[in-house]
DNA sequence: TATATATTTAGACAAATATCTAAATATATT
DNA sequence: AATATATTTAGATATTTGTCTAAATATATA
């Protein structure tokens, strides 16, 4: 949960995110989308990875990159929890 | 939306959110459950409720705090889209 | 095998964050 | 009016975070 929340607490790594909605995508095509350096998107797409949000394939010298939806719905719940208690008041 | 995500990326607040979930308290009443100081809580309360989670109501000398999950909504519908777009594939 | 391309790792640095103590403000009580 | 209680504000400090450049690693190509 923490890595979780940490991961998404950062508009870039959020973009991320939305541009793998879409495709998988390697490293450099996502850094090409953003005007900060590779190192850096290198280690946004390393926090991802550790939330689980992410998950890379190498494939030659690249590396593809797709999202992984499965480990929100935790969060999901969390932020539920929250929404149902309220209904009874 | 940022507020929001860095308002959740902590602990602490996400256990103060969890507090006010059953329910309305006030700002000493939160910092007694924690071993932080009462300066510190307050900056959580702060944070929290520039996040629009929570909303504080003056009563006398007492400040209670109670929580607002509407806010909540915004989150849950970025963090579906992710989901919706994940069934189609 | 030498060179080019893709990506990460290492190390540095400035900005943001969580925490603290001390002081300020506001209300209640004696 | 003086004191006690509840909370915040101010200012300091250590840690974390996002970013950079330079170097390292790995694969592809000439």
């Amino acid at each position: 949960m923490n890595a979780l929340f940490k991961a998404l607490n950062d508009p870039t790594r959020r973009e991320i995110l939305e541009l793998l909605k879409d495709k998988d995508m390697t490293a450099g095509d996502i850094a090409d989308k953003f005007s900060i350096s590779k190192p850096s998107i290198s280690h946004h797409l390393d926090l991802l990875r550790q939330a689980g949000l992410v998950v890379s394939v190498k494939e030659g010298q690249f590396i593809y990159y797709s999202i992984n939806t499965t480990v929100m719905d935790e969060m999901l719940k969390w932020i539920m929890q929250f929404k149902s208690s309220q209904k009874n008041k």
